[in-house]
DNA sequence: CGTCCGCTTGACTCAGATCAAACTTGGTGG
DNA sequence: CCACCAAGTTTGATCTGAGTCAAGCGGACG
């Protein structure tokens, strides 16, 4: 888990921290200190519109980090929120920067993760573009799938999936029923089966 | 123009290629020896699904890199294409991770390169997970304005603006006017002052 | 044993997609 | 300088499929 070798690396720069309640890790505008990983739970990215809406800009998970970009930012952008039951790594800024400056290696794993990122966040996009929703499961299961392989074990629930790729569980269900009837895939709980 | 300045950078490991027909420049599964930039014209990303459908998993611009992601990767995840009339830079994958491995500031801003763009992503993702396309014609404008802007020039055309937020041209011109109608906006040509 | 949550299905509604057509703008080339 | 073509802009009519609300089932977990 990168989380870790990260807090190995940085020694006093690093360490970790429990909310047992929502909890704002930085407000929009503070000056960037901190970058931060998710060992337990969740934290979100969190924006408010002129007219009051909020909007969750990205959900970290156990395992991720989260708000890289305030390395690269003398202002964070959102608010970023510990959600309860959370364990938060904290990172110091300055001393990430120094560690990528001076570790080449460590350089280019960093950015082997955030071209991961980038990529699956495309891929995602592109699969919204899709309106109909038989197009948009498949495509999404192509996606995760190896070349040639034809059969998935769904990580998640069938509601996560649902969210990850921008539809109502109500909707992915249905889709899901069609496909079945007209054999596109079958399934059986979480364990899907491509083609007949 | 970074993609610019990275040919200087690499000097004999790069070169600018010109295509005025479609051309595909590798081949998913190929092996990555390369990676690309954009000077002018497009480049897309191409992925065909089992089903035959094609999907479309990037479009890069003038002035954007190009498969980066072939960096940290054997082989590569999709068809990479150069649309007619684009000029393509074209860099040698070793040289790049030379230089990043060695240049620990080159890293560093590549780095800061790929956090712009999960940002930019991460923001559109949440984007087109709003229904209303008021709502989502205001909140892509709430961020491209700066926190106390009211006003925006577009850069490109407002058809090109429907595709990005993920609606059809018709749809937005028809939210445009309701917008001005209830004062939430007003525009003139591409120029927007959002609130009255 | 009760509660929570994922799963599943039904009925209805509506906003945005789609198809169509006209007008404007800008640029190209003769 | 004008004719012309391509692309953006604008509006109308219609339709459809995903969202929404509602309700019932079953398994997991304390």
């Amino acid at each position: 888990m990168p989380v870790m070798e990260l807090l190995n690396r940085l020694g006093s720069a690093a360490r970790i921290e429990t909310f047992n309640v929502d909890h704002v890790l930085f407000h929009r505008g503070d000056a960037t200190h901190h970058m931060y990983g998710v060992t337990h739970g969740q934290a979100h990215l969190r924006r408010i519109t002129r007219e009051g809406a909020e909007i969750i800009v990205h959900r970290a998970q156990g395992g991720e980090l989260f708000a890289e970009a305030a390395l690269f930012s003398s202002h964070y952008h959102c608010d970023g929120i510990a959600i309860a039951g959370a364990k938060i790594a904290v990172f110091e800024k300055t001393a990430m920067l120094d560690l990528m400056q001076r570790d080449g290696a460590f350089a280019v794993m960093f950015c082997q993760r955030m071209a991961g990122q980038v990529q699956r966040l495309r891929s995602n996009i592109e699969l919204r573009a899709m309106r109909s929703a038989e197009d948009r499961i498949m495509a999404a299961l192509s996606l995760r799938l190896g070349e040639r392989d034809t059969h998935y074990e769904l990580p998640g629930t069938w509601k996560g999936f649902a969210q990850e790729i921008g539809l109502t569980h109500e909707a992915l269900y249905r889709a899901l029923k069609r496909l079945e009837q007209s054999k596109r895939l079958k399934r059986e709980g979480r364990s899907i089966q491509l083609g007949v």
